[in-house]
RNA sequence: GGCGCGAUAGCAAAGCGGUUAUGCGUCGGAUUGCAAAUCCGUUGAGCCCGGUUCGACUCCGGGUCGCGCCUCCA
């Protein structure tokens, strides 16, 4: 039985599908003129750690998840470095994508870009302007009437009447009231614009995912997902925009992720103290980062520091450092592990909001039983050893071959080849009982980052830490 | 000022009204030429003050502290 937290109600129910055994979600996606940072990789893992365990589960997901192709902030940047705004949001996509794949993140089933949509934003501006939710400006702007909308607030707990009490609007005179906010921007001189109905001009931000969600996912959709921040203005104002405009419920349960922090504030692009998917993995392995992420809770504030990550890569060394001997075992089908208390543990924890850390906490108790049965049965380790994978599928990790991942270690002045050559050396000497030259080598390869384990076959594997 | 979240052992991080979370670390043992890895064991929690209860880390109330949103931000 799926549980999940509902941002709308503040509290965990149980799902319930608009149809039997599918699920729509649409999860706000990327602005697309810089690079993504971690906590973008945050929410990107989330859902995609969420899409893979429920379509395990055969739900039948539809993952939408969309990319703002236009926005003030685009149009600054590509106006600062003196190229089109398609230029520059192509990039950024490109980059983003590759972002994503090395970080095992499955690509959603949809990607609408706002720039796409023009005509079904048009139209949910002239649907919300016919039924008085909205209203042409004297400047070509178009603005949602807030106080129009009864239950503005709702996702939030906002009192609409306390909205200005202390709150940082700007007071404008286009608008009719400082809360209203903008669904279709009239174009100044030089700016990236469409025709409509009010002159030329752009999306509002908030209106493209009404649209969007609206046209992939229909009038009334089961997920709606996103990042920390979104709750308020965005999501707010979609809700009033999408039931206001279709004259239904929008969504049916709210997720949103948690905020990863530096330094116990938020990483964000206004405060500048963020670091980009790149920038980390120049230092760790991608699986890191991923298991870095996993292995806390998708609401849980996360802190971003060099010895999280550090943790997370002891914590993989453990998992693949007891996989190490059965390259060749293929996860096993799930539904070959319908018996499997381990699964069970695994499915009973995810079902439970998705809860990765308990799930990886029963998967540690997978792998020490995996340890003992390389020593004591070999048939039940091989069993073991595909459950595992099995569940490191689910969760997009523990599929590399072991030795490949446990010898890419973040130290890397000296080479492969070398280590190799001094380990046959080290064999030599231990099997002429030259032990000092022996503890002479590992000495060095220790300084060199790299870690040694004699086998009881006399061969040595190494790791670099 | 409004709304919301959190406070757990050396660190990280969960569930739970009474029964081992888990990982890392520590310490001891097994194993090893010595190590490493592994295994076995050990260590050690629940911000403060009240209340409910036979019993609270877990529920309720009140504090204190931290964080997020209220402005573009995942």
């Amino acid at each position: 039985m799926l549980q999940i937290y509902n941002t709308l109600t503040r509290q965990k129910e149980i799902f319930k599908p608009l149809k039997p055994g599918k699920i729509s979600m649409y999860v706000c996606g990327i602005t697309v003129y810089d690079y993504c940072h971690i906590g973008h990789a945050r929410v990107l893992v989330a859902f995609d750690v969420i899409t893979k365990f429920l379509r395990s589960q055969n739900w039948g997901v539809t993952y939408v998840r969309n990319i703002t192709d236009i926005d003030d902030k685009i149009i600054r940047r590509a106006n600062e470095n003196g190229e089109e705004y398609t230029e520059l949001t192509k990039r950024f996509i490109d980059y983003m994508h590759e972002d994503e794949t090395r970080l095992g993140i499955a690509r959603p089933d949809i990607e609408p870009r706002a720039t796409a949509y023009i005509n079904q934003i048009l139209d949910m501006n002239k649907a919300l302007i016919d039924k008085g939710y909205a209203y042409a400006a004297s400047n070509g702007d178009v603005y949602y009437r807030v106080t129009r909308f009864a239950d503005y607030g709702k996702l939030t707990n906002k009192n609409v009447d306390e909205l200005l009490v202390g709150a940082r609007i700007e007071v404008d005179e286009i608008k009719e009231d400082p809360r209203d906010f903008v669904l279709w921007k009239g174009a100044k001189a030089g700016e990236p614009a469409w025709k409509s109905p009010w002159g030329n001009g752009r999306p509002g931000w908030h209106i493209e995912c009404s649209a969007m969600s609206k046209h992939c996912c229909g009038d009334t959709f089961d997920i709606h997902g996103g990042g920390p921040d979104l709750p308020f203005p965005h999501h707010e104002n979609e809700i009033a925009q999408s039931e206001a405009a279709n004259s239904c419920k929008y969504v049916n349960y709210w997720m949103h992720a948690g905020a990863v922090r530096v330094d116990g504030e938020k990483m964000s692009k206004s405060l500048g103290n963020f670091f980009t998917i790149r920038d980390v993995l120049e230092k760790y392995h991608p699986e890191v980062v991923r298991f870095l992420l996993v292995s806390s809770h998708y609401r849980s504030p996360i802190n971003y520091a060099e010895d999280n990550l550090i943790e997370a890569r002891t914590g993989l060394d453990r998992f693949y450092g007891a996989l190490r001997d059965y390259v060749d075992v293929v996860p096993t089908p799930l539904s070959d592990l319908t018996e499997s208390n381990y699964y069970k543990a695994f499915v009973d924890a995810m079902n439970d909001d998705f809860n990765t850390r308990v799930a990886l906490a029963g998967m540690y108790d997978l792998v020490r039983d995996l340890n003992n049965a390389s020593k004591a049965d070999p048939a039940l380790a091989i069993r073991l050893a595909g459950e595992l994978k099995a569940l490191g599928l689910i969760l997009g990790i523990l599929q590399e071959n072991p030795a490949v991942f446990l010898q890419a270690g973040s130290s890397d002045q000296i080479s492969a080849g070398e280590v190799e050559r001094l380990i046959a050396e080290r064999i030599q000497a231990k099997k002429d009982k030259q032990y000092a030259r022996a503890d002479e080598i590992r000495k060095a390869l220790t300084d060199s980052g790299i870690v040694l384990e004699d086998s009881r076959d006399g061969t040595t594997q190494w790791r670099r830490e």
